[in-house]
DNA sequence: CTTTAACCTTGATGGCCGTCAAGGATGATA
DNA sequence: TATCATCCTTGACGGCCATCAAGGTTAAAG
């Protein structure tokens, strides 16, 4: 397995993990030589498309943080039902809900593509986190920011239609992006799964705005926004 | 007023901010003479029912720390219909996402009853959690949970419909309590609004899980549960 | 205590969208 | 490049639940 190659090169290779270490918000604002610190501590990962990092029921001691690929992050309902909560890319980290509350994850945690990943210990992390107080506050801030897109969210799926939810993502997507064409970072069923729809009506709804001159479907994963104002005033 | 007095109080009257600062998990571990240190730089705000704390659009450079009485927090959709994101209790805390994210509040937060309120000035805050990292990992904690419940409540809404949903609020809040009979925190206008769903229809499901005998409705407040499992297996 | 506004309940109606089904397109794997 | 699984699309159908409406009840306010 490719996973056990990297953690058996682990201890000589500082290069590679100060490299993951320093591309993370909540390290890059440290010392050169605190940064090495962190990264002596680090392990890598590697995934193949389709692996799991973990599934719910594990016992959780460990941040990721995405170095390389992208990892989709779910849930499963009551009824089996499969909810997408959101994407991981290089730079993003996982895990921490687990570094503070219980230790057993409720959630999965699967490569979409071949992906690298470094990892910290529960124990490594909190020992930082007194150390350095600003990594906390790095911490925090990007728990705001979670935060304040999960409560955004709930808002959404309980007040707004299908049809309006699909027009507010892709306004989104584009405003962020600053440009009119999006690529789609997930299959139409994922989409679906992360919006509380299915990936019939994702169809529907995008060949209606189609129609109405909204939007261009110029391949499965592109999409080119024509009328901005429209999408957001459905 | 009895807010008032305690206002006017502030400067000598440690004793009540004391007593505020103690009774909430971030702060209630530290040392006695550190708690008074950081009473000293709260403020006293009282609110009668239905006053706002603040609204969406106003600058935010405040923590808020519930010391007696309910605040409900809620946002408004584009559309223009509320939603309940939750409700604060004595020892709850808010205001937290802009302390460390912008400074705009994008919800809105009303009293339901009066209300006793301590606030903490951002600089006043930031300046504690660099003195002492473990504020930091308190507040670290309580974000995780919300962050977890709000990843929750997400799933239920994208997945469940709302019969199951009115069904696991139910259930577990009677877990919570460890009591079969639970006194509602608030209307069923407002529940409905957590819930996302109508008054109409809260009306109409609890009325159907009397028919089946799962659960009793003693008053307009007062609901006992007689079958937990059948709630939880909707 | 009286008055009034808000809340709650129950019924009737309609539309959104989830489900099932089948054919076509795409992408992964060897 | 060939094969096959997975994903996407479009249609038909039906059920859940939001909406509108009206009467009853509770709680607030003076």
């Amino acid at each position: 397995m490719k996973y056990q190659e990297a953690c058996r090169h682990t201890k000589g290779n500082k290069g590679a993990h100060q490299l993951c270490v320093s591309i993370v918000p909540i390290f890059n604002h440290l010392q050169n030589e605190e940064m090495e610190e962190v990264a002596k501590t680090t392990r890598s990962i590697s995934l193949k498309k389709g692996e799991l990092l973990h599934s719910a029921g594990d016992a959780s001691d460990s941040l990721y943080i995405v170095h390389q690929g992208k990892v989709k992050v779910y849930r499963l309902s009551e009824n089996g039902k499969e909810q997408l909560i959101r994407i991981l890319q290089p730079g993003d980290f996982t895990g921490e809900l687990a570094l503070f509350k219980e230790s057993i994850h409720d959630d999965y945690a699967e490569a979409m593509e071949k992906t690298d990943i470094c990892s910290i210990q529960r124990g490594d992390l909190q020992e930082f986190l007194q150390r350095y107080p600003n990594i906390s506050l790095k911490i925090l801030s990007e728990f705001s920011n979670r935060l304040g897109q999960a409560e955004s969210q709930m808002t959404s799926f309980a007040t707004e239609d299908v049809e309006t939810r699909i027009g507010l993502y892709l306004a989104q997507q584009v405003e962020e992006n600053k440009s009119t064409e999006y690529h789609l970072p997930m299959s139409r069923k994922d989409l679906a799964s992360f919006l509380g729809t299915t990936p019939e009506t994702i169809s529907r709804k995008l060949a209606k705005f189609e129609d109405e001159g909204w939007i261009e479907q110029e391949d499965q994963r592109r999409i080119r926004v024509l009328d901005l104002d429209a999408l957001l005033l459905i």
